[in-house]
DNA sequence: GGAGGATGGTCAAGCCGCTTGTCTGACCTC
DNA sequence: GAGGTCAGACAAGCGGCTTGACCATCCTCC
């Protein structure tokens, strides 16, 4: 995991400077056509404060573009610029490289077999109940 | 994750008021006849401060005790009391539960296979370099 | 066509778990 | 002994999150 982080923080050293793990979760989480902040707070189990602090330094460094949801007075649409973008690809890379080493090293069926657990076991998007998938 | 957390956490509330998940991990580590706690610093990962703060509670509790090393005049041996060891099975047995769950939900060949690729790629204690167990 | 409540978001304060920095005292070597 | 290293303590601070209070807009329903 911290192989994880460390692999990521080097990126953000070379080309997103000041990007964090939650930053990229962020971008990772962002739909084509933007969202709303509540939403994103609810899907990602986060508070809006919490998620409010992590745009921020998003929406300064030009990765993301906050703008008035015309549907709704109060609300405030995030979506993904081209540099944001940039930034989700380049982490998006870096995952497929680790994941890619992982399963050389114990072996790709072995991998694919855990990968695939691991999403029966993991809780969908915050809230929902989690998946069962194989019951007997 | 959070499912074990709230698990444990239902532990404390029961038995075992005020002791978190660093508490219950730090409990774990500790060998039969007591550790130095700059050992415990370093297998763990945590500096010495951090680790010092988590037993500060354990030590409160009763659930450590913590001695001088007769060898070393500087060192402090931290033991586990009975109370502790207490603490530590209940966990182990309520960790072995939400295994056994995740292994029914998902077959129990594949919960193992996925447990043997977790346990090859983690780390070992710390900063120790990463078995590779699996080659081909 | 308001009144009252729900919803989207903000501001402020604080908590938890950890780190870095500085220090003291015991140990070890030469 | 003198110098350096190691175990641990004390203090301050930070990152990422929460709770609580608040404002503005929206929706509903009499």
């Amino acid at each position: 995991m911290t192989r994880i982080r460390d692999d990521l923080y080097a990126l953000s050293d070379a080309r997103f400077p000041g990007l964090r793990m939650r930053h990229y979760r962020l971008l990772a989480m962002l739909p084509p056509d933007g969202e709303r902040l509540s939403r994103l707070a609810t899907h990602s189990g986060l508070t809006k404060q919490a998620l409010a602090q992590a745009l921020a330094p998003l929406e300064a460094g030009g990765y993301v573009e906050v703008l008035p949801d015309p549907s709704d007075g109060r609300a405030r649409l995030v979506r993904l610029t081209h540099r944001g973008r940039e930034a989700d690809e380049a982490v998006r890379g870096r995952l497929d490289a680790v994941e890619r080493d992982w399963a050389r090293r114990v072996g790709e069926e072995r991998y694919a077999v855990a990968r695939a657990v691991l999403a029966d076991l993991a809780p969908g998007p915050a809230g929902s109940p989690a998946p069962v998938t194989v019951e007997a």
